[in-house]
DNA sequence: AATGAATGAGTGTTCATTCAT
DNA sequence: TATGAATGAACACTCATTCAT
């Protein structure tokens, strides 16, 4: 934000192009002569700012995620309550992404494939990022909120599965509809279970 | 039935060197070279039985997919209510995904990328396989087993999500443990909810 | 000779393409397009013979070097005494390169300079043939027709030092005249030299 | 000479940058930023005091042979008789090589191959340098100290012939051993063979 | 004199696909 | 059916050189 000087430009630029045409075209089919043009740069001035395509690639995520961590820390406090930081972590995550449907795009649908993306700068920050969820969940079952014998684990598996399959299925079709269609229904099955209980009419 | 020594064998040569490729080292990572030369055959070959490459990643789940259609069918047979049949689907999904673990990373990590899958000739049985799924909730709900007002499109994502969290982290993790730990916490979860509920203990 | 078949045809045409170009324009300057124009195929189909640029120049020298070891034993053999043997030697040496002096060019002028020469498979060839030239001199040694005290190792590098000098100034200077002009003196006084002189302990 | 500081300086440091590089990878394989890095400018600075990578190769000879022929000058005063002028040229011209072995490196092995190297403006110094070395055949032959018909350039030839061969083979073999080493041989061979023979008309 | 970001032409190499045999 | 040599379009990447500051 403050860091707007030329160099800093340059380099937002191409990502920027990057990260459009990789979302657009995929991975694949985007050549560095595309990026280049759409960033208003030679061919070899990308390379001036990153080693080659996949650098390009690994390096999309980078202040996406890393901001992403920040705001969820922000975004979390003075709530009360697991299953209310579940909520909330929930609608700011869905959130978060529909901001920045392209990069979200990237980083949901071809950089989990990439395998260098496990050794990349960026995933010890996606790990803190989703440690944040394995706590609340520790959290909630400590306090009686949640099941004395809740593995968090298997809980968060359940939630993050949950959100990657409506965000890659929002992603497919084409992000024609809003992430938060049928939102309520989901967060309550996910707390309630699909069962019909006896306490619940 | 008498034409499947000579050349069906060829073909599942090549459909099973290829899986085997692809699921070690990604799709645009394998060459036809590397597929003929493991298949037994000439470059040339392939071209006999396959319109190219991606033809041949198209064709991969043609007949897991079938038989699994075809298995689900049978497998459900005799099982009563729906959350017993959900059961089921569960353990023997993942069961089917473990027989096969090279289709499954195939069919999860590169075939869900690539645009032209929906078009393909599999895919209206992905869809009859998964309608399964959305009948046994219809069932559920309707017979008050779940509750009422139950979404069947939004019980099975979260299905679905779940599970495919589950294979696709452990493709990824290199198959190193198996698929059935944490199941029945996984289920329980799914089922009961993440909540406390007054009436468990 | 007796190879002369489809495949080898193309990739004796692809080494003269080859050598011709490099020999008029030097190594570095000539383009795998050019080869393959000059070789009537296309671009990728250079591929299909050598490994890439530098493979193909280490093979230029192949056949060359190892028919000259061929040969020059043949040329040796029924001649009595060192300095016979030297002269015959040096004037079918001369006759040899002046035979290919597009081999010739590129092996003296851009081969020498490559690091990975020494790595060659031709290069114990080469070695071979210049252990002849060192057994002459250890031979015209112990008859007594040389000095007993010639070192061969310093005898060989006069002789060869003299022969790559006349022949890289006879490239550099266009091949315009002819490689034999001046040889009687060159040989006089090397041998000269060499011998053993009366007047000499 | 109040130049010799600023100006100048950085000059000579780009100079010993590109020679001590070249010398190392080849002039191909060196870059115009790996050569500026080394004399801790910047890449476009080189280009304020050489028109360009060739250019830099072509100006490294140029104060080495300078000098290299004021110096022969120099050494050749006093001495009388052409073979004791020639004892005393093959000794320094070594000398002087080894001084500086990455110069020559250069100058030996990618000058010659260089087709510009001609139009230079030091090649007339290379020219006058090995002028020298003619005069003193010439001066030989007509004292009587040599045959008669001793052809000058031949033995010229055969003289600079050696000491190239020397000098490459010194050169690839990595300078590991001293120029030195058999040069009595070498010279007693060279000049047996020059030399006027009391048992030859 | 020095900088260094930007340039962009140039090129080796890959590989899916074709086709004559 | 099978072959495998030939294809040739496509592309990432290099690097000497320029120029505004």
């Amino acid at each position: 934000m403050s860091k707007n000087n030329g160099k800093e430009d340059t380099r937002s630029r191409i990502i920027r192009a990057a990260t459009n045409l990789f979302a657009e075209q995929g991975y694949q089919q985007t050549t560095i002569a595309e990026i280049a043009k759409m960033a208003g740069l030679a061919e070899g001035s990308i390379y001036e700012h990153f080693r080659g395509k996949e650098d390009l690639l690994l390096t999309i995520p980078d202040e996406w995620v890393t901001n992403a961590v920040e705001e969820l820390e922000i975004q979390l406090l003075g709530i009360e309550g697991a299953i209310n930081k579940l909520r909330k972590f929930l609608w700011w995550y869905l959130h978060y992404i529909q901001c920045e449907p392209q990069t979200a795009k990237v980083v949901f649908l071809f950089l989990k494939t990439n395998p260098n993306f496990l050794q990349t700068d960026v995933y010890p920050n996606v790990k803190t990022f989703y440690a944040y969820l394995l706590r609340i969940f520790e959290e909630g079952r400590d306090s009686g909120e949640l099941p004395k014998d809740l593995d968090p684990f298997v809980a968060r598996s359940i939630f993050l599965g949950t959100i990657e399959h409506m965000v890659i299925r929002w992603l497919i079709k084409g992000m024609s509809y809003s992430l938060f269609d049928n939102l309520d229904q989901t967060f309550k099955i996910l707390v309630n279970g699909m069962r019909q209980h006896p306490s619940q009419t």
